[in-house]
DNA sequence: TAACCTATTTAACAGTAATTAGGTAAATCG
DNA sequence: CGATTTACCTAATTACTGTTAAATAGGTTA
């Protein structure tokens, strides 16, 4: 709805609307990573954009629709960098590490997200957004799944236990993550996928 | 420091020390379970246990003070469990199987824990309490390492990461299960122990 | 120059959180 | 019996929280 302003400037200080938008964005972001929902707050938010906490309004309605937006733009990142490593690619399980990579990268390197798949919302929201929120969570997880069905399984293997197996992995990554350890995140999902070939069903 | 008293009562719905302890204990988990620390309120808690909350402090000094002893009794809960579940089994992969198992029923069919293994600890603990925290899941970490120590991997597959997968999936199965779905905690369990076994060096 | 717009601030509000101080009824003890 | 202890309650306090209303400084446009 106000995506499209440009004129008018102000104090020194003073950003312009997009810009201003994308800094308020990363930054509840990495605080919303940081520290969850509840505990990052708006205070905490336009403090680190210097700004006041009611200038927050001017850009979104309300802190879940922040939330929102953040969840939004950080599943569009992730989908985008996916499907952009991986459509190349055309063996299964040679595609599924690339989307690993891909995945591991953008959360752990990148600080994009990572707060994208916590088990629960960490709020009560509203229908709409709700929706809005699984629906985008499911589209993600389309991507992932339309690789995990083209490759071939053990019989002995539920191939729906093995999807959420690997997405957990690849969201539990960040627990043990750390930037000065001995793994970057692409050897992290490529050891990840190492443990999961042991269910390919011509045992190599 | 509070635990031998005994006497006195009051009116009639009051309880004794220990008993009205273990009840807030157990409101206390399961609310901190459903909400996340932030969004339990001690009111919240009280109600539930039918006192009002400042009795609360009768019990615990802090809310700070509750969560640990939550996580304290739930870490111990499921660490006897998974002990009790695998002393008597001596085949690496039935006691690591059995050990899946005792985990997945403790942390969903039973309502114990679950709270354990976020990610990150959702309040600014106090030094102390930290290290406390801290401890405890190292400890119970180290009982299913010890068993993942005494398993034979591939050569391409790194420990360590195999142990993080692991845990990562024992913990985020709480996403995917539900009550009335088609899979029991143990089926889980059992399934993640499938997609596991294809690690197994001698590759039956 | 006058009118308007934009990005921001100041100030205040209403709600709720954790916490503390002090009191009270009932059971127990000597 | 009276004194004490136990388990609780009432009421107030402090410190935020998200949110709104209104004002403002400076740039743009006519």
């Amino acid at each position: 709805m106000k995506s499209k302003r440009r004129r008018g400037a102000g104090a020194a200080n003073k950003l312009q609307y997009d810009e201003r938008e994308q800094q308020i964005l990363s930054i509840a972001t990495a605080l919303f990573e940081a520290r969850g929902y509840e505990r990052a707050s708006l205070k905490n938010i336009a403090d680190e954009a210097g700004i006041e906490t009611a200038s927050l309004y001017y850009y979104f309605a309300s802190k879940e629709e922040l939330y929102v937006s953040v969840m939004d733009r950080s599943l569009r990142i992730l989908g985008d960098n996916v499907r952009r490593a991986t459509e190349a690619v055309s063996d299964p399980w040679d595609k599924l590490e690339c989307a690993a990579i891909a995945h591991c990268e953008s959360m752990l390197a990148r600080k994009i997200v990572q707060v994208v798949f916590h088990p629960r919302f960490p709020l009560e929201i509203s229908e709409g957004s709700l929706k809005e929120l699984k629906r985008q969570r499911r589209d993600y997880e389309r991507i992932i799944r339309d690789i995990v069905d083209m490759i071939e399984l053990k019989e002995n293997v539920d191939r729906t236990l093995f999807l959420n197996f690997f997405l957990s992995s690849m969201n539990y990554s960040g627990l043990w993550y750390k930037p000065e350890g001995r793994l970057t995140p692409a050897q992290i999902a490529s050891g990840a996928i190492a443990i999961l070939k042991g269910c390919a069903a011509d045992a190599s």
